[in-house]
DNA sequence: GCGATAATTGAATCAACATTCAGATATTGA
DNA sequence: TCAATATCTGAATGTTGATTCAATTATCGC
């Protein structure tokens, strides 16, 4: 039967994509985009340099795929786990827990955003800094819509959501960045309860405890 | 008299330098760094391509030296202002503030870092990037200093000085980040005024005001 | 097993620019 | 004005590495 073989083969394909992507991810974590080659990445993945042209358009698009699906898949993450939570204060507690927690399980990912290098697209439209910038903005109207909904149970008294929600995402990002570049990784969730700590009482007036 | 010359020579040197990198800093700016041609920048500072080479090693120097000038004016400017403040309170606020004005005046130099591209050196060591980290953590380092100080005098009891200084530093970047990407640029003040409010709630247990 | 189809290979090609340097031009001191 | 020196010029060079594609190998249905 056709169609059988037909999704092997296709899974299959799937499969393999993926790898060569694990492994592109680890080489541009460790060396960044124009360091690193399609050659080395074809050898780390045991491939010719003309498979991953079955796979990806080119190097370029190689990269974006691997950004934008690890960066979906982070914002799915965070969603989701927020929304599980019942109470506002519990939704944004989430997503700093979330958020630190996946720096861990993301770590080559955020290294390689640390190393970030604008693409030069010579005449390509939206290009991946746009996309990263449209996910930031998503990220910021997620927080924000949290906070708002937070302020009509009577939280969060004192501050427009939307300055809070920048807020709030600098400080998280301003602490998992610190994280990421020190040498001694001392653990986050200390430092999340610190930072709620003083987001709430900025928020609220009172501590979080 | 010979010296007088050289001293004369020596100071339309520095001049035309100084002009290429402004020429630079624009391009660079609306381009990033590798789209950005040795010819371009030529053209656009009324050079031949090989005279920027009497200036400048080579591309990747120019690039350097302008983002180490600008990051060095620019972390001068805010410890300046912040320790002409007698107190914490004022001090912090003073960062903050300037780091604000600042963002309008330097406003090409953050959008190059917004398009910040790691270069790519084949072997050479401590790169941009070690540079602009340590400026980071000494800018964290500044800003813990102040807030220890502040403690000394009774005030910020609640939080531990290297937290809030990298919470701080944190909302300030994402201020002065989703101002920089907005289509429509609100003046910062405003939004000074609820950081500092924020913070001072979060840090002290009381607003601003 | 066999022809047909799909997947894989990697040496050769190609484009893009940074950099160089031999010659042209300008400036200096006399 | 003139030789000496400093400065500037931009076409030619060189390097790097992504991409291509004709040839090879594997897999398929029968």
């Amino acid at each position: 039967m056709a169609t059988k073989i037909t999704v092997r083969k296709e899974r299959e394909f799937l499969l393999r994509r993926a790898d060569i992507l694990a492994q592109a991810e680890r080489i541009f974590a460790t060396k960044g985009y124009s360091a690193t080659t399609m050659a080395e990445i074809a050898d780390a993945s045991g491939f010719a340099i003309g498979s991953l042209y079955h796979f990806f358009q080119g190097k370029e698009h190689l990269y974006e795929t691997l950004i934008t699906e690890k960066i979906d898949k982070f914002q799915d993450e965070i969603r989701r786990s927020s929304l599980a939570a019942d109470t506002a204060l519990e939704r944004v507690s989430a997503i700093v827990k979330t958020h630190f927690a996946m720096l861990t399980t993301y770590e080559n990912f955020f290294s390689i955003l640390i190393k970030w290098e604008g693409i030069h697209q010579k005449d390509k439209r939206p290009n991946l800094l746009e996309k990263l910038l449209d996910n930031y903005r998503g990220y910021t109207d997620f927080v924000e819509s949290v906070l708002r909904e937070g302020q009509v149970q009577g939280e969060f008294p004192n501050v427009e959501p939307r300055v809070a929600a920048i807020a709030l995402i600098g400080m998280i990002d301003a602490f998992a960045f610190s994280w990421l570049i020190s040498a001694n990784r001392e653990p986050l969730q200390d430092r999340a309860e610190a930072l709620l700590d003083l987001f709430f009482r900025g928020v609220n007036g009172y501590g979080k405890a």
